[in-house]
DNA sequence: GTGAAAGCGCTAACAA
DNA sequence: TTGTTAGCGCTTTCAC
């Protein structure tokens, strides 16, 4: 058996408890008492017991993180970055991955909540009535979903993707296709809705589209065809599709066509043409989310974190 | 707070010890108490407390899951694998992220030893020593690394690189490089060897090198001027930088030079030309430590996945 | 400043 | 088959 607080108390002639105020109360003790304790805890190789301290204290040092999908490449900067934070606060956690199912999703944080102080559910694919209801517990920080009276971190979309509509205006663009996403999807009508406040472009939408490589590809025929000079993709991976269906059927980027994707993964900077992209803040809201999550008091707390474009060589001059 | 074993035996009208049973010794309970007892559980949504459960069971159903760096394509699919084995066993996994940092790794293996059935040690940093030393403390299976007596996945780089350098082999190229990774690395020093076991190549070394697209970029200039045809990388990333810095110079892959890459990463997948590399089986590993790891009695067990060739755009007949 | 004692939620002998 | 009791490792009143 691993060593105890009792082995420690036994071995410094003192009494458990204040063992264990010398860890968790050190100015309860006296600083002699507190470093022979200390002195003989660290001989022993004693490490405190979080699951049995969380058993009185109620608070247990764990978070839970919820993703639809690790190895989809806009998370794992972001369970970096939360993971990061919360080892600085001295926080342990739990990553799970639903594989897309709101029904995993449930039992996931239920069987979670009694060992976790909190959770940081990403792109939930839960209903907002489910959510309030597991919300009553365990708290939550909600990433890229917003729900009445839950804390929640966003991401400026709609800035980004004006800003990316701008740009491409700026390089001469007239004609520019939005390639939404899946069809419920809140980002694909946040997307309608802002390229139809950017005046003087001549739009076309396209999709809706699988959030896909694949549906990058499937798309290009309709983008060919549509005579637009510019495109503005639901996320990285269908520009990345995109533009090797646009390659196929002989049409360059960015010579002929511009290219802007969303959410700045890493393919997207290893390709070429290196991918123009509305950058989405993924570390500083993994960062913020742990934040958020470990200040009580943050209650119905909603930061809404700036997306930036970056301009690489998906973009260019429209052709004339 | 929240509804515990003792609400449900008031509730149904029975001992606490009847409840824990009737959930972790199911057969010791008349099926009709035992029905009835989770049928009030469920209505009042009892869920047993884990952590209460491991001070008592000594098992905590839960696991750590170790890594360098989460956001290092190689992981995401190991790390989504591992967990969602785990889940198939009611088993939760901490994820942490050592940030390269030997030290980091040592502290994480330590606070999270008691809260743990086990740790999968991910590409660990640390030395042999320091790891048989922290096996004493909590049970290890060892991803991509070998330490006697215990239990490791490793996957067979050596097989891979040699279908890699027969591949190229078969496509007529006669000059080729091994571009290597860090000084230290093993994977560096198995390349070498099998390079030498393929008879009828006229082999350059070149490295140590940045296991990144930057050392891929960075060697680009020396693989020029080596006059080879084709070229084996460190990994993906290497041979995608190597790619993007061959294109700079005018050189065209696979046309001029052919190359491969060995990892399989999304971005691979992604780019253009799509990349030929020598494919880790990270998810099976993944899936397979989390089995070795919860199958006790598996003390040395040492589980070889073979590796594959997969044959994309990025090799091709040597030019003449 | 330190010790004694109770108890967190649960399981595991041991009785009955 | 079920209840009783003790105790896992720790914190936290409450005394002293």
């Amino acid at each position: 058996m691993a060593v105890t607080i009792r082995d420690v108390a036994r071995a410094s002639g003192v009494h458990v408890s204040t063992v264990s105020r010398a860890f968790s109360a050190p100015h309860l003790v006296n600083p002699e008492t507190r470093n022979r304790v200390l002195a003989v805890a660290e001989e022993l190789g004693y490490r405190p017991n979080r699951a049995a301290r969380a058993l009185t204290t109620g608070r247990t040092h764990n978070l839970g993180l919820i993703v639809a999908d690790i190895a989809n490449p806009f998370f794992p900067p972001l369970i970096k970055a939360a993971q990061a934070q919360a080892r600085t606060r001295d926080y342990h956690v739990f990553v799970a991955d639903t594989d897309e199912d709101p029904q995993v999703e449930e039992e996931l944080v239920k069987t979670l909540a009694k060992q976790v102080d909190g959770v940081l559910l990403c792109s939930p694919r839960l209903s907002n009535r489910a959510i309030e209801r597991l919300a009553l517990d365990v708290p939550f920080v909600l990433v890229n979903r917003r729900i009445k009276g839950l804390p929640a971190v966003l991401m400026d979309v709609p800035r980004g993707a004006r800003l990316a509509l701008e740009h491409l205006k700026g390089l001469g663009h007239r004609r520019v296709a939005v390639v939404s996403g899946p069809s419920g999807s809140w980002t694909s009508t946040e997307m309608r809705t802002v390229a139809a406040g950017v005046p003087g472009l001549d739009l076309v939408y396209l999709g809706p589209n699988q959030p896909t490589e694949e549906g990058g590809l499937a798309v290009a025929a309709a983008v060919a065809d549509s005579g637009v000079t510019g495109v503005l993709a639901y996320n990285d991976l269908v520009a990345l599709g995109l533009i090797e269906g646009l390659a196929a059927a002989g049409i360059s980027v960015p010579a002929d066509v511009s290219v802007i994707g969303v959410d700045d993964i890493l393919p997207g900077r290893l390709n070429r043409p290196k991918l123009t992209t509305v950058a989405m803040p993924t570390a500083a809201a993994g960062r913020m989310a742990v934040d958020l999550l470990l200040q009580s008091g943050g209650e119905g707390a909603l930061v809404t974190l700036d997306t930036t474009l970056i301009v690489r060589e998906s973009t260019g001059e429209a052709p004339r």
